[in-house]
DNA sequence: CTTGTATAGTTGAGTACGCAAGCAATATAG
DNA sequence: CTATATTGCTTGCGTACTCAACTATACAAG
């Protein structure tokens, strides 16, 4: 219950933040963050989908969009035409570089506020053990 | 981060369930445990919007659903003409009754499967510390 | 009484998804 | 090789919201 209603009211708060000072949506941030990460700034749409537990319709209108804004392109595979990547561009990753910042900033204030470091530390590592259920594939016998 | 994800994960296992066993929503069977604990099960609709962080208008068309189905009434104020109740039918206590018990079974098994008592305990303490900012009105002058 | 102003609730338009169905390319079996 | 399954991705449709605009009541000040 707490765990409702906590990320409600943060990820209102802090998507309205980003929303504000960059017309970026949780979603858009995640994803780029993501490809801010991988190598050459580009991933398969699949594995994007993954990550940030969207399913595959959700990724491809959420990369529609940020292709409109030209924050990301898309790459075709050469061994394998069915997968598609996607690249940052150099507007994404300025873009990305910047809203990383403030978003940092404003998680820190939120969370700063209430915690103390070795505290926020021992909620991430309970957070952590969770179960990310889609993952489990090795489940079956 | 973690803590999207988690939710992410969380949300939708629980309300895959929810949704095949009882046909509900995490935000119907949110507004119905508020009315199964609220006096008389009997609220208006700001404060079960309030505290379940919905938007009035969510409020209101999640009721009209709940109505549909026969687990809610609406009954008017005497003293107020705007405000409207909502208030548990037999039926809709039946259901809730129904409804949390297996969702606590399945709270437990996802959250016990990874934690001990004691970490339960301390997640849900650090959790309860987070801001859940639309409450801060005092912020103003 | 009249004229704000705040509050409770509803409604219309728009958005961000998910699900199921589909298509195209690949992998595997016969 | 053909036939079947699997994978990556897109599309149509439905749903659960939000926001902004509206109505109706309440209350307060002139």
């Amino acid at each position: 219950m707490r765990f409702l209603r906590a990320h409600a009211a943060l990820t209102r708060e802090l998507g309205a933040r980003l929303e504000a000072e960059h017309g970026l949506t949780m979603s858009d941030f995640d994803v780029l963050i993501q490809l801010y990460h991988a190598p050459d700034h580009t991933m398969r749409r699949v594995d994007i989908a993954r990550q940030v537990l969207l399913t595959a319709s959700g990724i491809t209108r959420l990369l529609d969009g940020l292709e409109r804004c030209g924050f990301v392109a898309k790459k075709s595979c050469p061994s394998d035409a069915r997968v598609s990547y996607a690249v940052l561009t150099d507007e994404g990753l300025r873009k990305i570089t910047e809203a990383r910042c403030s978003h940092h900033a404003d998680v820190d204030e939120l969370f700063g506020a209430v915690l103390a470091p070795k505290e926020r530390e021992q909620l991430a590592e309970l957070l952590a053990r969770l179960p990310l259920a889609p993952t489990a594939k090795e489940c079956s016998e």
